[in-house]
DNA sequence: CCTTTTTTAGACTATCGGTCGGTTTTATTG
DNA sequence: CAATAAAACCGACCGATAGTCTAAAAAAGG
């Protein structure tokens, strides 16, 4: 019982990085077996399917993002720095940037809207948190935290995910995320240096 | 108009109630082939891939929209009440109305987002020009209109498509326009009607 | 040692998107 | 009208893929 999880979480390891790197649909079940040198029914012993095995690589995604977020919030960082931080601790890292282009892939769709769902249900409640402090604070001034969270997180994903974003774009992002919480024009400015 | 171009309509037209119906994926070109009664070696006579085929068809789910849309720019309507009569052009009426649940199944992620990509491609234009308008007026008051419309558009995608909205969610919404275009507060009050 | 869990190899199935060479229908033109 | 070219159509076939199955053997574990 011990030895399964641990071989199931090294498949969905190895699956993470053949998704990254050649897209979920253009990884078949045979590329994953051949990569982790077992056989194909120890594969389907230990998942139903390649698309369970997609919902496990997704979940391990955003655990370690998760984690990152969590320290974030207990650090000691502003109100504006703690959403911009724990936004950023779920994208994926310097070294992993080709994941972005290839999530932006249409043949990635599927695994790109997945992990955004996933993803918000994860942050919504924890950058929720971070504006009520704000609040507090005198930092933010607005009421339906949540939905303005997720709104900014939206915004967010179909910015960023894109790749593509002009100086126009981050400025318009930075100018509703400080309207949007009702935070003094120049609070988020910082975004710019973040991303550019 | 050449018998091609028929059978290409046609073809498509089938498509898109199968694509809504079962989704994208689980569409298989068999099926369209054997609804159509046509041979296979023909479908690909006629499109190069089933790929091809879906643009044609949200390129036909797109174009009713589209001459809604250009009919309420040249109407003497308000700015605000071009804004989202143009935005509403472009969802399904009111008996097609399972057309958006069935958009918003996993299964049928990839039509969706293609789906909302070139809508976006159509509206962002339209909608800079109303804008464009509307600070003339005095009604709005922004710069880096395209940038701002699209954020809209990506908000009020992602608001109504899902089909479950709160109260909360609408009023965020209204509230987020209202300050990205730099309207005055209630000047898009009125979506509160149109939505209930 | 005995039981349960895990793993093995790989042939097999069903389905899929797409190809190909050939045939029929339609339009053109001398 | 007859010859020819072009457009439209046909369906068997292909390679790849996800997933199944069997029967047995290797680990693990108590």
């Amino acid at each position: 019982m011990k030895k399964g999880e641990k071989t199931r979480l090294e498949l969905a390891a190895i699956a993470y990085r053949l998704f990254i790197t050649n897209g979920y649909e253009s990884t078949s079940v045979d590329e994953i077996i051949k990569t982790a040198g077992i056989a194909k029914g120890t594969f389907y012993y230990h998942f139903d399917s390649k698309e369970q095995l997609l919902e496990e690589v997704i979940g391990l995604m955003i655990a370690s993002g998760s984690e990152k977020a969590k320290a974030i919030l207990a650090s000691d960082a502003s109100g504006p720095e703690k959403i911009v931080g724990i936004i950023l601790a779920y994208r994926p890292v310097e070294e992993e940037l080709l994941i972005r282009d290839e999530l932006n892939k249409p043949e990635n769709s599927i695994l790109h809207e997945r992990m955004n769902e996933k993803l918000r249900e994860d942050i919504v409640p924890i950058l929720s948190k971070v504006v009520k402090e704000g609040i507090k604070e005198g930092v933010f001034h607005c009421d339906s935290i949540p939905e303005r969270i997720r709104a900014i997180l939206v915004l967010s994903s179909n910015l960023f995910d894109e790749g593509q974003f002009t100086k126009k774009d981050i400025s318009v992002f930075i100018d509703i995320i400080e309207k949007t919480l009702g935070a003094k024009p120049g609070t988020m400015g910082f975004i710019r240096k973040l991303v550019g």
